[in-house]
DNA sequence: GTCTATAGGTTGATAGAC
DNA sequence: GTCTATCAACCTATAGAC
């Protein structure tokens, strides 16, 4: 069997959504991409232009199939879906994937500007469609809390893409967040509840 | 009345945080810091050794009096605490404090060294006494089980900490970041009934 | 303690040969 | 498309005068 060669573009690509996940985008260089992916320097503004296309190019390139497969999870579970099929439809794809987890989380410590255009490009919509299918699922819970709720699921689940490796360790292995299906199940459990609580205590 | 004056110390420690927390801290250059405090260059390095140490200082000057108003609330809350108790006593100082927000976020993405050191050095007795406390309060679920859901609970907190602000802005003024009490009692609702929940689904 | 000046190194981006 | 070479700007940290 032959490798198949991969061209210099998804090379800059790869490399990029490695080594960004590591050490974040500023602290990444341009230097540090090329040297990592083999390829000339000037490769990197010939192919992406700037540094700020080449990290836009490395998001897009992993959340639109997310969100595709989010839809098509979300619309496979029927006219009615329950609050956890919606969860799973909505957090499963970014575990399935082979996404990195660490690139996700460093969008959240990027400057506002940086997130609420992410947000408004690539996440508003789903969100929306989202948000929808959870109301008529929780129609006893407010507008207001729903959408606070999920704000707290989001941050749930980013939270465990970006630290989860720590926490085997700091739990001295009692949690293994290798297994990435055992995860999503607590995960969407957690915030199920979450979603469902009662207001006032 | 007489503004008191602030030393330079404490000027380069403020802007500091201020910087850091819009930023980030790769993004944020000592001369960034210094002229916004007003100081010279040359000061952060006499007061400060580096920029390493200055990100600690900055740090660690907030943290510190977090967790003592946390153990004393803990305490306040007697012996035999509810869910909901040791929740406050956990997340209110956060939102209580003029903590930056935004610096606490800015550590989530931080490289994991840096994160496993400061946790290390200010968080795992503080966790490890509340993890207790939980323990206590919550007997029907498994210690795996609870430390997830202390991790998920923290993403939660995280970043509506980092990103609260926002919200209200993507929900056209719906949800309101700025009320404080509000938003620290919605948030131990949903982690309250997420630390609670009947595994399995 | 506070300043100026600067060393010594990195960065993103580009010009121009092949 | 890929390379080398280089620019101009920026960075942290420090030496040394006051």
């Amino acid at each position: 069997m032959i490798a198949k060669p991969v061209d210099t573009k998804t090379r800059i690509l790869d490399s990029a959504e490695k080594l960004f996940g590591i050490n974040g985008f500023d602290a990444t260089s341009l230097r540090d991409i090329t040297t990592e992916a083999d390829v000339n320097l000037a490769a990197v503004n010939y192919h992406f232009q700037s540094k700020d296309s080449l990290i836009e190019a490395v998001i897009a390139r992993r959340i639109e199939p997310i969100n595709q497969a989010r839809l098509a999870l979300l619309d496979a579970a029927g006219r009615e879906p329950t609050v956890e099929q919606i969860l799973i439809a909505y957090l499963g794809p970014i575990f399935d994937k082979d996404i990195s987890p660490a690139v996700m989380a460093q969008m959240l410590a990027a400057p506002d500007i940086f997130v609420t255009q992410l947000y408004r490009k690539h996440l508003v919509s789903i969100v929306e469609r989202f948000t929808a299918a959870l109301r008529k699922a929780l129609p006893e819970v407010r507008e207001v809390e729903l959408l606070w709720r999920l704000h707290f699921s989001a941050g749930a689940m980013t939270n465990v893409l970006a630290r989860g490796h720590l926490l085997g360790e700091l739990t001295h292995g009692l949690c293994d967040p290798s297994d990435r299906p055992a995860m999503l199940a607590r995960l969407v459990t957690f915030c199920a509840a979450g979603l469902r609580a009662t207001e006032g205590f």
